[in-house]
DNA sequence: GCGTTTTTGGACTGACTAGTCCTAATTAGG
DNA sequence: CCTAATTAGGACTAGTCAGTCCAAAAACGC
């Protein structure tokens, strides 16, 4: 149970979250993974952009995991839930200094126009991501207008969710970020049934 | 009247917005902006980083000049213009293929972290840019609700459009930025003094 | 023990990077 | 016409990068 292939993404993982996929060398990689060498490296992936794939595959499974297993939460309410994902979202960017933009966000302006493998990789990880929202709101179904568009909502949100991270990349403000993610919360509860609890 | 200087810095800015800070090359640049060689760049800069301040710079006062105009435009309603601004961005991404972020955006989150100076110019670019929409808001607040906070609102909305223009070139999706937009829109309206016409 | 996988270590290629230096031709402007 | 700004062209430094190749030690599985 060496997993150095496992070490190899995670240091990459973290690598690439601090300074981007293309500002992270192999060399980089292997120091931080502490391998023997180039052909150490080599061994296990056949070139960079393979890891680079993988990082990202890698990447959303943990997120998926960590982060969206708020959303499938089956005891909490629904929108309990949405709220917590949020809250969630923002404690994390306040606890790494706002050094990194979002899970995908970085990787996503820099990587999608790099190669076309990735971008097709990314519209998946946002697809995902938006089905699992979307899921939660028609959850939640019984409780909003009954104009509401769950697809658009899960979008809106995504979105939202991406800029203020990648603001509070730019600001390093707490405050902007806090009040962003308030807003949002309220937004969705404007689309919530009057005289439905929240 | 031959501005090579700032036929330097057309050339930058367009090679930036489609491929990224870093990886735009001086020998692009030169290349681009049709210069006889290093030393004709280097007899207009003193560095790439200079440069790359400069595009920053004039990216927004065009930004500025173009697309910020409508927020100004006296004689039309605060919040059809700002229903302009929003379709503006949306016209621009569209017309551009989703090949660019944002205006700022892909800088924003490469330069962010890149250099220091890059991102204190960053924070400023946006800080002006919320100031804009914060001053039509304002504008508007007869008909906004009393406690409709216009600073939060203005940053609102441009973490959304931000985070709408990056999602939609990662998507290459037209329909689903039409659709956040229009969104956006009905959250502003959401902030509207009831019985008073949007 | 034996074969396979993994690890180690380093040399090396070829391409690209920002930036410097030097010289000379060309083009304005006053 | 003369001077200064601009353009031209190329050589060069010193660094980084991904990726290849080779050979041998070490660890592991059976």
């Amino acid at each position: 149970m060496k997993d150095t292939r496992g070490r190899i993404v995670s240091a990459a993982a973290g690598l690439i979250a601090e300074k981007g996929f293309k500002r992270t060398s192999v060399d980089d990689v292997i120091e931080r993974a502490d391998l023997s060498g180039k052909s150490h490296f080599y061994h296990y992936f056949k070139s960079k952009e393979e890891l680079g794939l993988e990082v990202l595959g890698r990447q959303f499974e943990s997120f998926a995991e960590r982060g969206l297993v708020i959303l499938r939460e089956p005891l909490i309410h629904p929108m309990e839930r949405l709220h917590l994902f949020i809250d969630s979202l923002v404690a994390l960017q306040t606890e790494r200094g706002f050094r990194v933009g979002s899970p995908f966000g970085t990787l996503a302006t820099e990587m999608a126009d790099l190669h076309e493998g990735f971008r097709e990789r990314l519209v998946q990880v946002f697809d995902r991501w938006a089905a699992q929202i979307e899921a939660l709101l028609w959850e939640a179904r019984p409780m909003l207008n009954p104009d509401a568009d769950t697809r658009r909502l899960a979008r809106f949100l995504i979105a939202t969710l991406e800029g203020a991270l990648m603001m509070s990349k730019v600001n390093r403000d707490a405050e902007m970020l806090r009040a962003i993610a308030a807003d949002l919360k309220r937004f969705v509860s404007s689309h919530l049934r009057e005289g439905v609890p929240a």
